[in-house]
RNA sequence: GGUGGCGUAGCUCAGUUGGUUAGAGCGUGGGAUUCAUAACCCCAAGGUCGGUGGUUCAAUUCCACCCGCCACCA
């Protein structure tokens, strides 16, 4: 037994998140970690909603409420969706909560102990309508290379120049649209990371574990040099920065930048969950008190592996403390709208939300990781979806838990038989089983998604191959003992793809375990080797054929959610 | 513009440390079966492995360039 910390990386608070953004962290965190509670492993999973910068600022001014009204509804939002979609977090967090700020602020405070902060000043667009300062972003006006009017503050998209907002022609806020600007001087904090640069790269080298994905975006920063870094920003909502425990002179209106204080959220909403649990944090992030033996699991979409490789390592190793960091991480491409981008102004996509509005959870986990944008972007189109789903789910699995549960209902008195010895037939069933365990196992551990799940549909395809030799409903007629055989086989078989199934779609899998009356204690990862994996429904067990599993889709539900989500 | 990735059967993707007939699932066609969600099982057809050159006895696999798509950076 091992233990397990498990991270999904944060959606930001601004809205309900898409299917590529499940696809890519949340759902396989929660995949892996529930294969590993199977085997047994201590597991600690976290999740948070990242809630700070200006998007969220920019959104809830757009919704008409404060931001922390904003982000208490879309939290509940979201965490409503997490729990749709059965991600079983030990905790979801909010990166706007206490802890998150406490550690922000200690780490800042140890960082610049370490001679890794200062202080610079620069100037910067300030909006005295708006009585803030603005991102570059969030500065318009016309490009003085190409006269477009609405260039951006850093670029200029008619033109492509590089732009600084102070050199924008007739500037006004993107925010209120006034013009009443002028450049003032601002101070921030920088996080030295050239510092730090020989020591990151030497933890990439030694990390040889990590995906090549991840490997080769870290290096792409770490080659181009890592830069000094502002680490706060002119913004209310945030965190506030500190010295020594109090407000840090010159800036009592600035907070840390997002990026600094979301990846700490990670160790905040831990605290989040034990001082809610009573448990104890620090055993799972403090190496010096019991989180050695832990093996840390980060999970990500590409554009989050450089911060997690090189940014927030910095402030890790950095703070000169004995934090836990990342020991094996997992980075996904994006999946995409049948290869274009998923866009919620234009409505081309669906939604976490709209997702559990036409289909069960269960469909949709299979689906996104039967097809993880693993190695590259994976297109997702509805008829895929359809194809797969029916395919796998209804006429694989589902069918295959229903044709024998029903035989054994309709012939043996719905109670699994003891009679009748096994043949060849069954040892050969047995060792392509085993080795189908083993595969699955691997691509488990490995946090190869889309293979572990074709692996388990191969598991699957074995019981119909089985049953269609062994064919108890030709048996039964001259020999019942033979036809006992079978169905004591086929139903041990359903009750094992059903444990296996559990971490992809838990709530079919139940629903299966439930019916064959398989003992919680039994809901364990199986051994490859063991035959206590064919041994999970008693003989003389009563069992109830579960109700139809998968509900087929049919055409004409692809054809009016191609019209309502924008398909092609 | 720079950097990186990708481009393999109708579709979604594996794979090849360079070497006889390039794989899977879906879809399609045929057969078998009837316990089952017209499901399952078996068989088959389908690809000059993006293009052009180069290295090599041999390249889909290495190299160069080109085209297309994607991402990141500036």
């Amino acid at each position: 037994m091992a233990r397990f910390l498990i991270t999904s990386a944060l959606p930001y608070i601004n809205g309900v998140k898409h299917l590529g953004n499940l696809a890519g962290s949340m759902l396989p965190s929660d995949v892996h970690a529930r294969f590993r509670r199977m085997q047994g492993h201590e597991v600690l999973f976290i999740c948070a909603t990242d809630e700070h910068g200006t998007p969220a600022e920019l959104a809830a001014a757009e919704a008409g409420v404060d931001v922390r009204a904003y982000c208490d509804e879309q939290h509940d939002v979201q965490k409503r969706a997490g729990e749709g979609f059965r991600l079983s977090f030990d905790w979801f967090g909010r990166s706007s909560n206490p802890p998150n700020h406490r550690l922000t602020q200690h780490f800042c405070e140890v960082l610049e102990k370490n001679g890794l902060i200062e202080e610079r000043v620069s100037r910067q667009v300030y909006s005295i309508d708006d009585g803030r300062f603005l991102p570059d972003r969030y500065v318009e006006g016309t490009c003085p290379v190409c006269a477009f009017e609405r260039a951006r503050g850093d670029q200029c998209d008619n033109c492509g120049s590089l732009l600084d907002p102070v050199d924008l022609k007739n500037p006004r806020s993107k925010i209120s649209g006034s013009s009443n600007l002028e450049v003032r001087d601002t101070a921030h904090l920088f996080l030295k990371q050239g510092q730090m640069q020989d020591r990151i790269r030497a933890w990439v080298d030694a990390a040889t574990e990590w995906p090549s994905l991840a490997r080769s975006i870290a290096y792409k920063w770490l080659d181009e040099g890592l830069i000094d870094r502002a680490i706060t920003r002119d913004l209310s909502w945030g965190v506030r920065v500190t010295k020594d425990g109090a407000p840090r002179p010159g800036f009592e209106e600035k907070v840390f930048y997002v990026w600094f204080d979301a990846p700490v959220e990670y160790i905040g909403a831990t605290v989040e969950w034990a001082e809610a649990t009573g448990n104890d944090w620090r055993r799972w992030w403090r190496t010096d008190e019991g989180a050695g033996d832990v093996t840390y699991v980060q999970v990500m979409g590409k554009d989050n592996v450089a911060f997690h490789t090189v940014s927030f390592p910095v402030t890790i190793m950095g703070s000169g403390e004995p934090w836990k960091l990342v020991d094996r991480l997992k980075a996904f491409n994006w999946v995409t709208w049948y290869g274009g981008k998923f866009s919620t102004s234009e409505k081309r996509g669906i939604f976490m939300d709209q997702a559990l509005e036409i289909a069960p959870s269960d469909v949709w986990r299979w689906h996104l990781m039967a097809n993880a944008p693993e190695s590259s972007d994976a297109a997702f189109t509805l008829e895929q979806f359809q194809a797969g789903v029916n395919a796998d789910l209804a006429n694989v699995f589902g069918n295959f838990v229903n044709r024998i549960t029903r035989f054994c209902a309709a012939k043996f008195d719905a109670t699994a038989p003891g009679e009748g010895s096994e043949t060849e037939l069954e040892t050969k069933l047995r060792a392509d089983v085993a080795a189908k365990l083993a595969a699955i196992t691997q691509h488990h551990e490995d946090m190869e998604f889309r293979k572990a799940a074709a692996e388990t549909r191969a598991l699957w395809a074995l019981g119909n191959e089985y049953l269609q030799v062994a064919a108890p409903w030709t048996a039964i007629k001259t020999d019942p003992a033979r036809a006992a055989v079978g169905v004591r086989m086929g139903l041990n078989l359903a009750a094992l793809f059903a444990v296996v199934a559990l971490p992809f779609i838990p709530d079919a899998a139940t629903a299966v375990l439930d019916g064959l009356r398989v003992a919680p204690d039994k809901r364990v990862w199986p051994k490859a080797e063991s035959a206590a994996a064919l041994a999970l429904v008693d003989v003389g067990q009563t069992i109830a054929p579960p109700d139809v599993l998968f509900k087929k889709i049919e055409d004409a539900d692809v054809a009016a959610w191609s019209e309502r989500f924008g398909a092609g």
